[in-house]
DNA sequence: CTGTTAGCGCGTTCAC
DNA sequence: GTGAACGCGCTAACAG
């Protein structure tokens, strides 16, 4: 029973199944291709035993030479372990699904160096095209190595003179409107939570949205890969307690969030009266954590899911890009 | 400036090259192929040129076709909304990238159907190996689908009847011996906070080991996709207080403890003396929100790494699977 | 050192 | 309804 697969010890091909139904290569070709209405049921039939008999599954490679199309988008997104990415492939792959394409997911794992290669990878293979959540910020650097001309959407961080649509979210006026809302509940001094900033445009722009409501603002840059906890956490305390301010703590990305504010909690630094927070947050788990948060709440799957229709609309029509900006509200809730 | 990419109409092909660089197609190949000692570094030179002026890229499909191989492994995972999972990814790709092969990942969204689905692509597509974390118990499901002959790995969940290399935890036993050490505590009524256990083969192994050393075990399960947060919450609380006897909550994924646990601790329920919880744990957040906790720490990464060593020695050497299990340990700390 | 040639497996005109 | 034959772009002998 077990490995009745393995038998053929060479793959079959199209001619192999021609021969065995007697039929030509041609037909076969056609009943692959589905044109079944010109074909007698019988040699149909045939073809169909011919080809459960020796397991013959077309060969991909010859078809995209010839077709072009390998009906495979390729995804690249900054980390894999960002529920955001992950969640924004979720929604470009329910939409590839319903136009019969399929998405492939590469992760640069922010790192500039290997996102210029998967694009490199992109582009030497038959995807048929591009979804790119970037770590560049020009869009120069990609065209560079993207030679071949295939349909290209960017999601979530803008590009500088992007050709290509894009997807984004209203960071600046989200973190502005958030920090006026707090700012009206006496939170006058904001602590901002980041990464390095200068990073990632998505991060520049809540800054800035930030700065604009603001009139005390402190920034707290964590590195992404490493970093002391208990020295972030004082740093915190610190900067909590040293001032009489209401103190607003602003994580500008949900993992800050998670790492630090809990423990806050339980010391009691944020009491929701003295010290509250807040933080772009893309899963459930913080508001589960603790409900009292307000958060602003992006839409990743929908960011997906739009870019995924731009791409496939551009697929089908084999229009040129339009350098439309679609942009997908976040909320405070 | 912006666009020059475009200029080409039709994407140019080795001929092309050939063409332009006075030299015949075979010697491009070589050249592409990194046969530079076999060239006058003239040659060589025009070539490149050639390459450049003409915006050429090797058209993957047609080398595919010849050389029977693509240098990329699908790696299929169960859901990359899992931390466990896209960690599996990241250690497979390290072991990949150093091999120059190339990780693709792909996500069946805990969706049996959608697996088939997906490994059939993998099948009819040109991938050199598939890493596998299953839905599916029976090795022979995905035999049926998988006709080419390709090495599999299969990691995380164990298959029955596999002809392919596992990589797995010992669930069974740290779920035993993490039971046994909360017993010697005092933590005498076990509560089981789990999705459907019968889903998935290492939830099984866990409830298992949970069973074979606690005495009074209760179990709660809650379904992945929707659930009353209020509901568990509460059936938590009602088997937390109900008895005399010290409770442990035993989360079998990090999710249902982030989801539970936070507001049971808030709440005064989780005191550490007379209940407490643990979990099957694959990120720091946890132990970030209550360092108190106790938790149990797989090492995806490592399992990811380990199976596409696997992996790549079959693909190197040829070699038929072996049947091995690979354990990598949880430990709980 | 370099060119010629024969396929790889399949889709697609044409004919019949 | 069905088949023969060409070509997609490239690699791998084999010549020279």
């Amino acid at each position: 029973m077990g490995g009745s697969v393995m038998e053929n010890r060479k793959t079959a091909t199209m001619k192999d199944v021609a021969a065995l139904a007697d039929v030509s290569i041609a037909t076969v070709s056609r009943f692959l291709n589905g044109n079944l209405d010109r074909m007698s049921s019988t040699t149909a039939a045939k073809i169909k035993d011919a080809i459960e008999k020796l397991n013959y599954v077309p060969n991909s490679a010859a078809r995209q030479m010839i077709t072009k199309a390998s009906k495979m988008v390729a995804v690249v997104v900054a980390n894999i372990d960002d529920y955001f990415s992950t969640e924004l492939f979720k929604g470009v792959s329910s939409i590839l699904e319903a136009n019969n394409y399929t998405g492939v997911l590469f992760d640069t794992d922010s790192n500039p160096e290997r996102e210029r290669q998967l694009i490199q990878l992109v582009n030497d293979h038959t995807y048929d095209g591009l979804i790119l959540q970037p770590l560049t910020e020009s869009a120069a650097t990609i065209e560079a190595d993207m030679k071949r001309d295939i349909p290209i959407v960017v999601v979530d961080r803008e590009l500088i003179h992007s050709p290509w649509t894009q997807v984004v979210t209203n960071n600046y006026e989200v973190a502005k409107s958030t920090t006026s809302h707090f700012m009206a509940a006496g939170y006058t001094h904001v602590v901002v939570l980041t990464s390095k900033i200068s990073m990632a445009s998505t991060r520049e722009e809540r800054y800035a949205g930030i700065k604009a409501a603001a009139s005390h603002v402190d920034v707290l840059e964590v590195s992404e890969e490493s970093y002391n906890h208990t020295q972030v956490h004082q740093k915190l305390v610190k900067l909590i307690t040293e001032t009489t301010e209401k103190t607003l703590v602003f994580a500008l990305k949900e993992r800050w969030l998670l790492e630090f504010i809990p423990s806050l909690i339980v010391q009691g630094y944020i009491d929701h009266d003295q010290a509250t927070a807040t933080a772009f947050s893309d899963t459930s788990t913080a508001r589960n954590i603790e409900p009292r948060l307000q958060l602003i709440s992006q839409d990743p799957y929908l960011m997906g899911a739009s870019a995924a229709e731009v791409l496939v609309d551009q697929l089908v029509s084999h229009r040129r890009p339009t350098q439309d900006k679609i942009i997908i509200p976040a909320t405070l809730r």
